[in-house]
DNA sequence: CACCAGGCCGTGC
DNA sequence: GCACGGCATGGT
């Protein structure tokens, strides 16, 4: 199946690419400039194999979900390979909390501003997204001249707790829901988002608004659990599938 | 002018 | 427990 390296990188997962020029795509991580044009350029990269989840098998997962209905064999047909990146606990967080009644061009441009503002030049042009140390000592009026907006002071709620992310590792998902929902800003759609794409806890099943819509019209009473083992990707092929429909 | 975006918080019942 | 209004900002 053709993998759709745009749709993981550029498609709501995450907020730390830039398509610089058709196919090829541009991240700050892991203190370095990321250049890639497919997975080929990873593999090589020991944080981009655990970035990208090269050992999950996602053949299988997208054989067995479009065995689940049509709706999701049109989804997985139409989308082709998405995987669930495991990015850095604490930029997730940060990134999600941002994301709270937003859109994803705009949570882009505050995570972009982030980097330029917070974080620190490891190429000349190029910041990565501040640490948690980094943002100690900002207050909720800093953030608000970024255009956090009333997210402001959830950021700074965020940061104080930081210290507590990297403990959900081996925590299960329910446990690791509720000490995440500690954190103002933070609800069920957030925690599930920071779960799937920085833990990899598969069993999340964000509900945005474009999820709302798609159980409404496609899955009248059902829930996540109908999707189970494959919560995770499945919302996500489905989220995917009905912007694109958009 | 309205309404929307990978929602959540505070309040009221 | 659930329903509802409010919320910063920028785009359509």
């Amino acid at each position: 199946m053709v993998e759709n390296l745009r749709e993981t990188l550029l498609g709501g997962q995450c907020f730390s690419w830039t398509e610089e020029e058709p196919g090829l795509f541009t991240a700050v991580l892991n203190e370095k400039v990321y250049r890639i044009r497919s997975l080929e350029d990873a593999r090589a990269d020991e944080y981009l194999r655990a970035y990208f989840d090269l050992d999950y098998d996602y053949e299988k997962a997208m054989r067995e979900i479009s065995e689940k209905d049509e709706i999701l064999k049109q989804a997985v047909s139409k989308i082709g390979m998405l995987r669930m990146l495991k990015q850095d606990h604490f930029i997730a967080t940060i990134s999600f909390i941002l994301s709270q009644n937003n859109n994803i061009k705009r949570i882009k441009g505050l995570y972009d501003r982030f980097s330029r503002t917070f974080g620190h030049e490891v190429e000349p042009g190029y910041f990565s997204f501040p640490t948690k140390d980094e943002l100690k000592g900002v207050c909720a009026d800093d953030y608000r001249a970024l255009g956090c907006g009333f997210r402001a002071p959830f950021l700074v709620d965020a940061v104080d707790k930081a210290d507590m992310l990297d403990s959900l590792e081996k925590m299960d998902f329910d446990s690791a829901m509720e000490a995440l929902q500690t954190i103002k800003g933070i609800g069920p759609k957030v925690a599930s988002c920071i779960l799937i794409f920085s833990y990899q806890k598969r069993e999340g099943f964000p509900m945005d608004v474009w999820m709302k819509k798609v159980m409404a019209e496609y899955y009248p009473g059902k829930d996540s659990s109908y999707f189970a083992p494959y919560q995770a990707l499945s919302q996500q092929y489905l989220f995917s599938w009905i912007r694109s429909m958009a």
